[in-house]
DNA sequence: ATCCAAATTAAACAGCCGTTCAATTAATGA
DNA sequence: TCATTAATTGAACGGCTGTTTAATTTGGAT
């Protein structure tokens, strides 16, 4: 019996969605330079190389890793456009909020993190966060200037997220009270939504 | 004439002084990990090895370049205590987008990317930006909930820095208009400093 | 004048990084 | 069946990193 060191393994290979979901995580986690590509494949299981055999260089990696906008995100706004404009405000600052909170999908932290730390990131950055999804939220509710819009939410939710996640603020300062900083979120994001901007 | 390379210069010595404003700088503007050290001692015009020998570690390094508050940051909530609260917020609104905007201080984007490139950097960012500036400008003001509204005070500074410079929105979306955008910001400062957290 | 400490550099070290190369095994199609 | 392609590993390379060591020059105190 000898030990199957090296060549391909029996049954079909999942082993690139496996690197792929591991980048996605550790380059939200630790930023792209803290990500060594051996930190990756030790995640996914396989060998280093491998990693540069399906993706060719730790670049493109980070490109194929870039975090999609989630599907709440996407039909949120179709979703909006029905309501009046303060309730609607109050739904998509919850939206949002739950989106930041949520363990799993945390994107956002990584996308921030993803573009702090790589700046040839900031255009792809920029397309997803702000484009797709800011945006199409605003766009789709009819207000006016909706670019102006969508880059003030764009960093009321960064600045969320940011102070957040990266100060750490729950742990350090556990007297915070939770709900009233949600119920103050929500208004900040009515005010965007609602101000008159001419 | 032989060359002298290496020894002690004569004359009083800066390089100390040079090391840490180039290693401030270079931090701000690359992040933790993208800064070397012989980048900086490049830009301070030395040898790497004095960089150690006055700092001991890029750690150590690090902890001396982090920026202090803006004098103007700390003289503000002196000011701002004499005022009306809603003429408070607008005045601290403008400070604060001045100081975000300024070309050679802008320390705010510095912390923020120091932060987000170097985990361990964090309490020290906490300490600095949201305890040193944000909350004796609140306290000052004799506000309720004054950790709250220091916490929303940060997001809000800090999301609007991120996504400007960071983002790039300038430069990639001229059509902006600034003067709108600097009024609802304003507006959204006065709402933490005004609104009814109990 | 002499001695020690401070300042400065050049050279080198070990460690990690992204990447490449060659070898090995399994699936696939002719 | 047999040649080709895909998947996988281990080993190595060159480059960059933070840091150390030794040597050299100056300043300051005795």
């Amino acid at each position: 019996m000898t030990t199957a060191k090296s060549g391909r393994r029996k049954g079909a290979s999942e082993s690139r969605q496996e690197i792929l979901e591991a980048a996605r995580a550790l380059f939200a986690e630790h930023g792209y330079q803290r990500t060594t590509i051996r930190l990756i494949a030790e995640h996914a299981g396989v060998d280093p190389s491998l990693v540069i055999y399906f993706f060719a260089s730790k670049e493109h990696l980070f490109a194929a890793a870039m975090p999609e906008p989630s599907e709440a995100a996407l039909a949120a706004p179709k979703l909006m456009a029905a309501l009046p404009r303060a309730e609607a405000a109050q739904a998509i600052g919850r939206r949002i909020l739950e989106a930041v909170n949520s363990p799993g999908a945390s994107n956002v932290l990584g996308i921030i993190r993803a573009a702090s730390s790589k700046p040839e990131a900031v255009a792809q950055l920029r397309e997803v966060f702000v484009s797709r999804m800011m945006l199409p939220m605003i766009t789709e509710l009819g207000l006016s200037r909706p670019k102006e819009r969508a880059v003030l939410l764009s960093s009321i939710v960064t600045g969320m997220t940011f102070v957040h996640e990266m100060l750490d603020i729950k742990t350090e300062w556990p007297t915070l009270d939770e709900t009233a900083e949600l119920e103050l979120i929500a208004k900040a994001i009515e005010l965007v939504l609602t101000v008159d901007l001419d």
